[in-house]
DNA sequence: CCCTTTTCACCTAGGTGGTAAGAT
DNA sequence: ATCTTACCACCTAGGTGAAAAGGG
């Protein structure tokens, strides 16, 4: 699935002649697994984290392009799917449910990307760079918590407006 | 508009582990405008070409990929997208209608692919080849001119099925 | 007990030819 | 007359959370 909010980020300093990749990936903000404490709307710790699976990079579809395009826009990630699936087979990123995860976007330097793939780590090194935005770890689950994160995607998400309630024109089928 | 039906190739040749783009251009037949006649069922010469459009290319969505990748599978531009508008700025190919055009696909080894653009034509030369079939010439319209064409385009394509009369489903608006 | 999967109605997004109106 | 455009009902394709069913 989908993630919702997408990743969204503007880019300078780039040399705009110069052709880059842009990706994402999504590595583990600690070695614990979580659970929801509802009535102190708190995660806690609730033991150690399952086995790590495979790594999955996001190639950015606008990729390859040049500083000059990449610094012109919003570089949106909504089109970045995530799985549960230890097994998925279709290039998705891999993440236990109940995990703290960090997103992190990688700007690499188009000659420095020819082992660039969905299915290895992104290389590091001299024309590679990952820059990483504390305020958007976020916690895996596979049933939403609490009434906010609810709230929230339903609002905000356009393909959740069938369960908006305003205008009345909430009517949803009743069970016979 | 997409093309229906849609340009499908199968390669074989490429160096395995060398990387490829696979693009497609459509150019003029010849320097004439036709008109269909219905009584004789064919297409005439009537006058002839309208000025030439900006040159467009429809670079294959897997660009770039190894030989091996372009070999195991039928390559397919389903996705190409055609317009009449000459002041097109989504990147579609652009044609004049009524007029004959040949879809042509280019393989482009990625070294020579630096100034592949959709908007500019082909490069030609040393790593760059193009392959025609005559086979797949057409003439472009705004409306069918026969009923051939339009029985083959709603059994054929899947986004047409509410126009088949197959298995009585037909049921369309009544005009009041 | 808590987490996960499946199915569902309800959406967005966009590809069909028919039809009627518009343009030349 | 002939070609073109705009709008429509009808599709495909796939992204939503709710609810029910499944699992350890």
């Amino acid at each position: 699935m989908r993630m919702f909010p997408a990743m969204r980020v503007k880019i300078s300093g780039l040399d705009p002649h110069q052709q880059y990749y842009i990706a994402m990936d999504i590595v583990p903000v600690d070695n614990k697994r979580y659970r929801y404490v509802y009535h102190s709307s708190k995660w806690m710790v609730a033991g150690n984290a399952d086995s790590p699976v495979p790594p999955r990079v996001y190639i950015h579809p606008d990729s390859p392009a040049s500083g000059e395009t990449w610094m012109r826009q919003v570089i949106s990630f909504d089109k970045l799917k995530l799985t549960n699936n230890e097994l998925d087979d279709q290039g998705h990123i891999i993440l236990h449910s109940m995990h703290k995860y960090q997103p992190r976007v990688h700007v690499i330097r188009k000659d420095c990307g020819d082992d660039l793939s969905p299915i290895k780590p992104v290389p590091t090194g001299e024309g590679v760079k990952a820059f990483s935005f504390p305020e958007t770890v976020f916690t895996t689950v596979t049933a939403y918590q609490n009434q906010q994160i609810t709230r929230l995607k339903i609002d905000r998400n356009p393909f959740a407006k069938g369960f908006r309630d305003s205008g009345r024109n909430r009517k949803r089928k009743v069970v016979l």
